[in-house]
DNA sequence: GCCGTTTTCGGCCCGACTGTTTTCAGTCG
């Protein structure tokens, strides 16, 4: 990820003032690259790497922070960067970064994104090969690989040449990120490979690693974790996976194997070690980095291996961790959830044990945005399950309640007449169940819709036919260009129904498709707090959407959340455990979800206002 | 270049793996 985000310099110095946090974070990484290259002071280069994370994690557009005069907020940026940046966003150049980028061959920089070479080797091969234009400096390199011409560079070899080769094919068969979902689909087959279902006697423990363990929405690539007192039997079985399409690497401890051509590292640990060998490689790096600096601070060393404290005569004693609980401990802290390893303000949180008590998937009492089939003839995507065949799913699940929020039936297909006709009949439908029910039937079905809302904010629902629901969720499903200031109007004008209680998919984003529209979310946060409007949390696998930092803001903000499957099939209700894995690492606890009610509170806050 | 409940100067996170080397540099996470 980190690569492929360096840009043409030229080109995004040309552009700089309309640069996005992306791309000055790209530019910074690639002064860092330059520094490295000149043999510049490595902790000067490392200040300007963690100054380009640290843009890439902002939550605003740093732009926006420049314009405000609040660059140095950004930590990690100090007066010097904070004054190139300043310089950048004035002239759209800087006149010192110019002078770093002098010397250097402007191709060295697109051959830095093939995966396996670094700063320095990018620079040498440029040089050696004199490559000089940007844009054919990979393939360029390709053929001196074909042609055996790398292996006469010093400090190169026939494995070299290999090695570039299967960079650059990595770097164009590139994917995108994964959801969630599918992550956690692939990391569970391999579990269920090595683990023979339980009855594999070498595995100890087996657990996932990284932003899979984080429950972040997208993610790269899979990371496991085994506790085994034979290392060599489980990477011998993991290297063996027979649908795996090939085995990257094989230490003694570790593996990677590339799978549905997603790459699958697993890392093996003894059971007495193994809490800081989860601890380490669940993150996030960020997270690590902090808790290494505190540690540093009190004389002490981190790695996966355990905790080591310096002793008489210079030497270091490693103490070992079978669990995470210990290894915070001993870092004066309680046990951080991974979901929250962000280094957001967790560790100071647990520190003075702080921490909020997340929301659980057991406190969801009902799921209020499912599309069933009954025939409403929406505008889009009716359901496929019956209401039957959902209310036995929301059963299993243990819920108290559901709601029914199919999309509007069409405007322009029907008459005001004919839409009214249609949610009356879909009401009595739900009344005689609900009436109907015994004592002993006891899920609540309650009658939503999903209401489209139109480009001038007016919801795509006669008034009249209002009164035939119990809530609405309001969500945006078309013009998603508009101005800030526009889509930010829209929205609260839709708010401001008296029956619009949720605003659904806030953001619209869809994970590796679109970005979500930019709103004016303080100004949304505001009205939802004053006026009791829920923000949903849709847990849909691809859009998982609030965002969990914004989830963050809400919380911060007051702001109530309501978590939903959004689901169109009776199975897809389980997928609300991710919409709960949002919450969690937006720092939501039971009391900012409203579905974490019984059926006779919310009930008060849906059908409120009638 | 950044940063500060032992510091405005003097530190700065830690280790595995690989390739090309004879002890290490580069890259990665």
């Amino acid at each position: 990820m980190r690569l492929s985000q360096r840009c043409d310099i030229i080109k995004i110095m040309r552009m700089s003032r309309g640069m996005n946090n992306r791309q000055l974070a790209g530019l910074l990484r690639s002064i860092a690259a330059a520094y490295e290259v000149k043999g510049e002071n490595k902790f000067r280069v490392v200040a300007y790497e963690t100054a380009a994370t640290a843009i890439d994690h902002s939550l605003t557009e740093v732009k926006d922070l420049w314009k405000e005069g609040n660059l140095k907020e950004i930590p990690g940026v100090g007066s010097s960067i904070a004054s190139h940046l300043d310089e950048l966003f004035r002239k759209g150049r800087v006149t010192y970064f110019k002078k770093v980028f002098k010397d250097l061959p402007q191709s060295m920089f697109e051959i830095l994104k093939i995966p396996g070479i670094g700063a320095k080797t990018a620079y040498k091969l440029a040089l050696e090969l004199g490559i000089k234009e940007p844009k054919k400096a990979v393939e360029r390199l390709k053929k001196a690989a074909k042609r055996g011409e790398i292996r006469k560079i010093e400090g190169f070899a026939q494995k070299s040449e290999k090695e570039i080769l299967e960079g650059i094919k990595e770097l164009k068969g590139r994917k995108e990120k994964m959801n969630l979902s599918f992550a956690q689909e692939l990391a569970q087959r391999v579990i269920d490979y090595l683990s023979e279902n339980g009855e594999n006697k070498d595995i100890i423990r087996i657990d996932p690693l990284g932003s899979l363990r984080r429950m972040k929405a997208t993610l790269g690539d899979v990371d496991l974790a085994v506790a085994t007192k034979k290392p060599q039997k489980v990477i011998k079985k993991f290297t063996s996976f027979p649908e795996a399409e090939k085995v990257v690497v094989a230490g003694e401890n570790t593996a990677r194997i590339i799978y549905h051509g997603r790459q699958i590292d697993l890392k093996t640990m003894s059971p007495e070690a193994y809490g800081a060998l989860l601890q380490h490689f669940t993150g996030s790096k960020q997270h690590n980095i902090h808790l290494r600096e505190l540690a540093q601070k009190k004389g002490l060393s981190l790695s996966e291996y355990g905790v080591k404290k310096r002793i008489k005569g210079g030497k270091w004693q490693l103490r070992k961790y079978k669990n995470e609980e210990d290894f915070y401990k001993a870092l004066g802290m309680v046990w951080i959830p991974p979901e929250l390893r962000e280094d957001r303000g967790e560790i100071e949180a647990a520190q003075k044990d702080k921490l909020p008590n997340l929301i659980e998937l057991k406190d969801i009492k009902g799921d209020l945005h499912i599309h069933s089939d009954f025939p409403i003839e929406p505008s889009h995507d009716l359901g496929q399950s019956s209401i039957k065949e959902i209310l036995k799913e929301a059963k299993t699940l243990n819920y108290e309640y559901i709601g029914l929020s199919e999309h509007n039936p069409s405007s322009s297909q029907h008459t005001k007449k004919q839409v009214i006709n249609l949610l009356k009949r879909k009401k009595d439908y739900i009344d005689k169940i609900n009436y109907s029910r015994t004592n002993k039937l006891p899920i609540y079905i309650f009658n939503g819709l999903e209401v489209d809302i139109k480009p001038n904010g007016e919801l795509a629902l006669p008034e009249e036919a209002f009164k035939y629901l119990d809530f609405a969720i309001v969500s945006i499903h078309s013009s998603f260009r508009m101005s800030l200031n526009e889509a930010t109007k829209r929205t609260l004008e839709a708010l401001k129904h008296s029956r619009a209680k949720i605003l659904g998919h806030p953001t619209g984003r869809k994970l590796g498709i679109r970005e979500g529209f930019d709103l004016d979310w303080e100004k949304i946060f505001a009205f939802c707090r004053k006026n009791k409007k829920i923000i949903e949390i849709n847990a849909w696998p691809n859009r998982l959407d609030l965002p969990d930092e914004m989830v963050k803001d809400a919380v911060k903000n007051g702001v109530k959340m309501v978590i939903n499957s959004d689901s169109h099939a009776a199975d897809q209700l389980s997928h609300i455990k991710y919409g709960v894995a949002v919450a969690r690492r937006g720092w939501a606890t039971k009391n900012d979800i409203i579905n974490t009610m019984s059926y006779n509170k919310i009930r008060k806050i849906l059908k409120g206002g009638e």
